[in-house]
RNA sequence: UGGGGAAUAGUGUAACGGCAGCACGACUGACUCUGGAUCAGUUAGUCUAGGUUCAAAUCCUAGUUCCCCAGCCA
């Protein structure tokens, strides 16, 4: 080892800081509780596309079994016909791959346990922990009592269990009509926990399975599914959100009543984030009221959304080995998901020059047809990234905004009189600023180089207050450029008036499409998906929707940007 | 009015009876051919009231606030 056993002066190292859940498999891999063996699952429902949400419990779940040598299953939890679909179960593969875990050969189905689901039923009847009931939906939620008043037995609670077996065979069979009977576990209709008060673990849907087909018409809810489901495939800790930890009673319940494996339930607090929301409800609403182009919209925090803003899965990765993990409610900052994306990025991305709003410079004492090739550092970050070239020419655009005819005090970009550098290029002087003599807007600059300065250096040693990106006009490319900024105007979207919704705090300014951009001639060919840093403005990257000559990029998050903050703090 | 949970800087998260630390944010400054990055610094916290203890974020008592539960959704 190279590294030196350094003594600590003031007693021992502090333990790195573990959260709950792993103090937990800590405290059960000491008590020699599972051998050692570390067990999770990842359950999504294939109802819907998975979100920054699922990707802390993926990175926790997939993690955690990295972390101490075990293992992670995918398991869809499909007990639902009519709202599971093959489209969802897809999407939800492709999203964890691309997050970068991968669970091997355990990918698996609620609905592969159906039989034995059906046969443990059969045991729980037989055992008298089980009876069929025919009362109707409603009927059901008026014996079920409320929170602070006991519920009613059903009049079919004391059925004998030849007779629940025989009505629950004719309930798999298809003889009665969905709605019209359930299968219930007979624990206990006063149970302050309403979810102890004989729930259903049965329901007839005459519908068709995306995976089952016609094989069925009666369906396990999810209490009865999932423990079970954990159970068979020897889980060692199954963990859920919150919302779940009422149900621990019964999960636990279930098992004891089988007298199977019985893994430990942890809840932990989901991940809400600021600007945004996060449950499916919502989501699936944005995408049908046409509020975002669709589920991978750029602006959705769902994987597939934040894959085409140009999230890296190694950001996404880091992101929620920050935020942590515990049991209090909280919203992450989004700024903190960005400075994720940002560190990541300017390690890794190259950097090109981009002009989102051109402003036209005419370098009046450059020669008319003159073409030199400049130096450009690909990453400073990474020198390994080399050098390419970059076409100057007589005349150039720059960013409208690094011009001011009158700027303020703390301004120091292009201005009247002013010198600035062009990066890697020249030191520039405005000398007339061109304008539409009908609007008064600026149309062109015309400016003077310096030769002596080629390169982004004066010999003489002088200072220029400002370096300023920039794109020949003779070789530049044109492309769109789709600027995105917060889903809402607000850190938490549901504070709204009375009688609103959180759909009132959308942020209408949440796209800006920018046609006639010009991008640099090496980013030409670029294809879907490549990341790079417009310098001085941001992370871009190429969306799915552009063409060879058409390009199209999305900006993933802009750079820090100190002169903004200074212009809105005057504001 | 029942049951189950949770309260630590602006936001998250550590500290497990012994100096309240870290990250993001915000604010200074240095540096800079990106007003980026980097570096240095500042800011700011234990829900309340009692109690136990030499010592309490941590243990006890009482309270306050917030979240979840009355789907044949998950």
């Amino acid at each position: 080892m190279s590294e030196p056993n350094t003594p600590r002066p003031h007693g021992r190292e502090p333990a790195a800081p573990v959260d709950f859940i792993r103090q937990i498999i800590n405290d059960d891999n000491r008590a020699g509780k599972h051998g050692g063996r570390v067990h999770t699952r990842f359950p999504p429902e294939p109802n819907g596309y998975l979100h920054i949400g699922h990707a802390k419990s993926i990175c926790l779940n997939f993690g955690i079994a990295a972390e101490y040598g075990g293992r992670c299953n995918l398991r869809f939890d499909d007990t639902n016909p009519i709202k599971e679909e093959q489209e969802y179960i897809d999407s939800i593969k492709t999203d964890v791959r691309w997050l970068g875990f991968d669970w091997e050969d355990r990918e698996f189905y609620a609905s592969d346990y159906f039989e034995q689901l059906y046969e443990w039923a059969r045991q729980l009847i037989s055992d008298g922990k089980a009876f069929v009931c025919d009362l109707t939906g409603e009927q059901v939620r008026e014996y079920r009592g409320t929170l602070t008043e006991p519920g009613k037995e059903s009049p079919h609670r004391n059925r004998p269990a030849e007779e629940n077996l025989d009505l629950f065979a004719r309930m798999r069979a298809g003889e009665f009509a969905d709605g019209s009977r359930t299968l219930r576990a007979k624990i206990d209709m006063a149970h302050p926990n309403l979810n102890m008060r004989d729930p259903v673990m049965y329901r007839i849907l005459h519908a068709g399975h995306h995976r089952t087909g016609a094989r069925w018409c009666i369906y396990p809810t999810y209490d009865w599914t999932h423990g079970q489901s954990d159970s068979m495939e020897r889980i060692t800790h199954s963990i859920c959100t919150l919302e779940f930890e009422n149900h621990r009673p019964l999960y636990d319940w279930y098992l004891r009543a089988l007298g199977v494996y019985a893994p430990r339930q942890i809840e932990f607090a989901r991940l809400n984030l600021t600007y945004t929301v996060m449950s499916k409800r919502k989501l699936l609403r944005l995408v049908q009221e046409r509020r975002v182009s669709g589920w991978d919209d750029p602006r959705m925090p769902t994987l597939g959304g934040l894959r085409r803003r140009g999230f890296t899965p190694e950001a996404i990765r880091n992101f929620c080995a920050r935020i942590g993990v515990a049991k209090t409610e909280s919203t992450i900052d989004v700024q903190l998901l960005e400075h994720c994306v940002r560190e990541h990025l300017n390690r890794v991305a190259p950097r090109a020059m981009a002009v989102l709003r051109p402003l036209k410079v005419v370098i009046t004492n450059y020669p008319d047809d003159q073409v030199e090739q400049l130096e450009a550092i690909n990453n400073p970050e990474d020198p390994a990234a080399g050098t390419r070239e970059v076409p100057f020419s007589k005349v150039l655009y720059i960013e409208r905004d690094d011009f001011m005819e009158a700027p303020p005090k703390k301004f120091f970009r292009l201005a009247p009189g002013r010198e600035v550098r062009l990066r890697y290029a020249y030191f520039i002087r405005c000398d007339e600023a061109v304008k539409d003599p009908a609007t008064g807007e600026v149309t062109e600059l015309r400016c003077t180089y310096d030769p002596a300065t080629r390169g982004g250096d004066a010999p003489d040693g002088r200072k220029v207050k400002a370096t300023l990106h920039w794109v020949s006009a003779r070789h530049a490319v044109a492309a769109e450029v789709r600027l995105y900024d917060h889903l809402f105007t607000q850190p938490d979207p549901e504070t709204v008036p009375e009688g609103q919704d959180f759909t009132t705090t959308l942020n209408p300014a949440s796209l800006e499409v920018l046609q006639g951009c010009r991008v640099e001639p090496g980013l030409a060919e670029s294809g879907p998906a490549y990341r790079c840093q417009f310098e001085r403005l941001g992370y871009f990257c190429v969306d799915p929707d552009s063409q060879p000559g058409r390009l199209v990029f999305n900006r993933t998050v802009t750079l820090k940007d100190t002169w903004a903050k200074i212009q809105k703090a005057e504001r």
